[in-house]
DNA sequence: AATAATAGAGAACTTTAGGAGAACATTCAA
DNA sequence: TTGAATGTTCTCCTAAAGTTCTCTATTATT
């Protein structure tokens, strides 16, 4: 059973390796509540060590770890909550992580630098980088990479109409390329979309 | 379990090789890191190596190599060449690499998931990632997470007049907020954005 | 009232991270 | 072959961090 303060210290040094990637010094865990003493912040630690919460990789400095935590992935950052775009609201900070491991992972996978703005309307936009999955099959909705008549290659969203397939531009100025379908293959499917700044 | 400075050292040997083909030598890795003493280099390249991140192909210079485990990373994917989302053109077969790791590494980043459709003119939509680099400082043009009045948190592209500070959505039917500097603190500039689909 | 648990301060000490650089050995390319 | 570039092995140093200790105060329990 933890105390207050031992919950408090627990609760800091979670939320400083969400953030951080690393765990704070004794300093720093004092400094945030409000104690001035690196004896005292010691006591705690050493206490939530043996009690289970804790525990300690070497003796270094900020050698200490979170019990029963995976080991954390370059890919992996800390999600620390939503933030509007719309009208101002605070931001939420809670414990999930975004694994871009489920992005980036896999053979079948490559990138393609996106030039044009015929998908402006669906958020990609000249310059960007989209991941694909290699795949020759897709389904209604999917944005894909299509090759036509075999020469020439162009990034639409899929719609099928039976024989025929609908290529269409997430742009309102452009009109939809039909094709029947022998005409039409698909590379590849659109799994993430990536802007660098 | 690394420290600060070895996870650097490691970051720009990583780096180094994705780019030129081959490891830097300790000078090299001295200049980036700001180190005049080949000594202290070496001790950290001998360090990631008794650590299993590094290990030794003879002994000649720039003799190091990632290990197996540290390449499997794959913040790296291939870019296959550029494709026309406006009209078709070819898709471009060449070597480059795209290294997500720049996005991705640090450990001042965080990720904020975006709510609302103000950014929707940047191709920032509702429900996408944005990675955020902690800072307090940002240039004009930035996209900034801006903290008002120390309570509310939003995106929003930054323009600073003097002692005044304009926040601009990107999205015609809003208007800027204008507020005096005092009252807004940054919290992070968009590094990246990221969509999962 | 006595006791135990909780809580903080801080002094004194040890250990670690990090940097500089000298001296020497090895490698490579002109 | 030879010298410059590179790698290796040292020692010395400093600041920051962790550890161990004692002293004190407060609060709840018996």
């Amino acid at each position: 059973m933890l105390t207050g303060l031992e919950e408090k210290v627990l609760q800091f040094i979670t939320r400083y390796i969400a953030q951080n990637g690393r765990a704070p010094t004794l300093v720093e865990i004092g400094a945030a509540l409000r104690i001035r003493s690196k004896g005292t912040i010691h006591r705690y630690v050493e206490s939530l060590i043996k009690k289970g919460q804790l525990h300690r990789t070497g003796r270094g400095w900020r050698g200490i770890r979170l019990t029963g935590e995976h080991s954390r992935r370059l890919t992996i950052l800390p999600l620390l909550g939503r933030i509007a775009a719309g009208r101002p609201i605070e931001a939420i900070s809670d414990q999930k992580e975004i694994n871009f491991s489920d992005l980036l992972l896999g053979a079948d996978r490559y990138v393609l630098e996106v030039h044009g703005d015929s998908m402006i309307d669906a958020g990609i936009l000249d310059g960007d980088l989209v991941v694909v999955r290699q795949t020759e099959t897709a389904e209604n909705g999917d944005i894909v990479v299509a090759l036509i008549d075999g020469g020439e290659v162009t990034l639409k969203r899929l719609r099928k109409h039976g024989a025929r397939v609908e290529l269409m531009p997430a742009n309102r100025s452009l009109t939809p390329m039909i094709y029947p379908a022998e005409r039409v293959h698909i590379q590849g499917v659109v799994v993430g979309q990536v802007r660098l700044y």
